[in-house]
RNA sequence: UCUUCAGUAGCUCAGUCGGUUAGAGCACCUGACUGUUAAUCAGGGGGUCGUAGGUUCAAGUCCUACCUGAAGAGCCA
């Protein structure tokens, strides 16, 4: 005995191979409750969200021996597993050896039997993870990003791995955080007083990427299909349940692509990760319903099962300006919408997922393709219900001499984008490509309402405890 | 960043018109119970009322500033 090799409690609970089996099961303390005679320690191995009963003779091991398995403990487990006696598990591992790995004083430990809120959750964000709820989040994160992989891998898209620090801040996708060896007590300056960068790591500014669509770009026009998947970082002071400083993005990209082909990607794409989650993570989908949002399983199989709609932005306008609703912000064409403008259309005059197209430029990026009513860009957004916007997404302008033009209408720095330019002069292709926040998606597959709470640590204003 | 709400025991909260010793449930500790399911039952310990000022005979309660958290907005993914 001792020498078994550990079983996970998935496994043991996916067939009936162990029953009668001696096993060794490691895992934490859920709970351990009973009377003087017997203990039922419910065990959680974080390889499902069930646990499994252990049933401990307290004459075999002594009431002092006992006393340190509380919940939190983590123990190794000898036992046979036997058909369960009591109501609500079918099978429960009757104790034949126990050690304690690691106790967890229950004065001090903060985790309780009881539900706690999430905001408190957060405060111990290295503990969570215990929790049946972080558990099951973070398993369906795992899943979710398997899947994305797996997707596009059988689609023919390569990964490909954009830099996390980029020398150009060209995007304008939002507030950068710079990247310095320098130091910043001490500054050098140039004669004419502003920083010089000449001694820093790089030679030049730096900062974090806030996207690697342009460098995504460089990729689909050699190796045709390409994604990247990796983390992001925006400065933005946001403090919202759906934005996060550090968060994880998806951004497929496209030779031969046009905005049709891009929408139909987007829509297949979003689909099979559902149908994933639906298919491999029936569990942890079964509590999130039950615990948080009861209509979460139903709200997931109905997005993949049912066509989303399209529309242009022009004919979203008309859908609003005709709708008799009173919204705080007029809406007239050539205004970007807000937030409760894209709710009206996917809650309330749709009610199901709404890809919105074919923008007026002035609110969209330089790079986008431009239609030829000389007013609109081929741009695609994906409005999810509850999330708002969980991809953007375009045709890119692959013509060099407006793009150029593009470019000096907004007053982009040009010396920083050389290279994006070069890709239009030699072997110019169409292509169109899209970003999917990580954690938004996580968002929607969960039920969870926010996002700090589908990243094991998350990065927001004054916040970087964990 | 703006607006609103909140901060009282380890957790979740109550605390009336400003008035005697600040309460409850859960958790924890002690005890009871021969199969429990967030076990149950009995008893016990546990408080700088976010911080700093102020008003008042008297402040958890009213005022000011700040800190922290949340929701909505903006920005976006």
């Amino acid at each position: 005995m001792g020498k078994l090799q550990r079983i996970k409690i998935v496994e043991i609970l996916a067939s009936d191979a162990f029953l009668s089996e001696q096993i060794n099961v490691r895992g934490w303390v859920r709970t351990r409750r009973g009377n003087k005679h017997i203990s039922f320690i419910a065990l959680n191995d974080g390889s499902t969200i069930k646990n499994l009963q252990i049933v401990v003779d307290i004459a075999t091991f002594g009431d002092d021996f006992l006393k340190p398995i509380t919940t939190g403990a983590c123990v190794s487990i000898t036992g046979l597993l036997v058909a369960s006696q009591g109501q609500g598990q079918t099978v429960e591992l009757q104790a034949l050896e126990i050690e304690i790995y690691g106790t967890a004083d229950a004065e001090t430990y903060p985790l309780q039997k009881k539900g706690h809120s999430l905001e408190f959750l957060r405060e111990i964000a290295h503990l969570r993870p215990r929790t049946n709820t972080f558990s099951a989040v973070l398993r369906i994160r795992h899943a979710m990003a398997f899947a994305i992989h797996q997707y596009f891998n059988e689609k023919g898209f390569f990964y490909l791995h954009t830099p996390i620090i980029t020398g150009s801040d060209a995007e304008g996708a939002g507030a950068m955080f710079q990247v310095t060896t320098l130091d910043l007590n001490d500054m050098p300056k140039t004669p004419e007083g502003k920083v010089n960068y000449d001694n820093d790591f790089f030679g030049k500014p730096t900062n974090l990427t806030v996207s690697g669509q342009l460098e995504g770009e460089l990729g689909a026009l050699a190796l045709g299909n390409i994604y990247t998947f990796g983390p992001t970082f925006r400065a933005e002071n946001s403090n919202t349940p759906r934005h996060l400083a550090e968060f994880w993005m998806i951004e497929p990209e496209a030779a031969f692509y046009d905005i049709h082909d891009n929408m139909d990607l987007a829509e297949d794409f979003l689909k099979s990760l559902i149908r994933y989650a639906l298919d491999h993570c029936a569990d942890d989908l079964d509590f999130l319903n039950s615990m948080w949002d009861n209509e979460l399983i139903d709200r997931l199989k109905f997005v993949a099962e049912n066509d989303f709609v399209r529309l242009s932005y022009t004919e979203g306008i008309d859908i609003l300006v005709h709708s008799g609703e009173k919204f705080e912000f007029p809406v007239s064409w050539g205004v970007d919408l807000q937030s409760e403008h894209e709710r009206y259309l996917v809650e309330k005059h749709f009610k199901k997922p709404v890809i919105l197209t074919d923008y007026p430029k002035e609110i969209k990026a330089f790079y986008m393709k431009q239609n030829e009513d000389g007013k609109t860009v081929r741009a695609m957004d994906v409005l999810f219900p509850r999330i708002g916007e969980i991809i953007g997404g375009s045709q890119r302008e692959e013509n060099y001499d407006r793009l150029l033009d593009r470019i000096n209408e907004l007053n982009i720095p040009m010396k920083d984008l050389w290279w994006y330019l070069e890709t239009r002069k030699f072997g110019t292709a169409p292509h169109a490509g899209f970003g999917l926040g990580f954690e938004r998606l996580l968002l929607f597959v969960t039920g969870m309402g926010n996002i700090r709470d589908v990243i094991p640590f998350p990065r927001t204003p004054k916040n970087a405890e964990f």
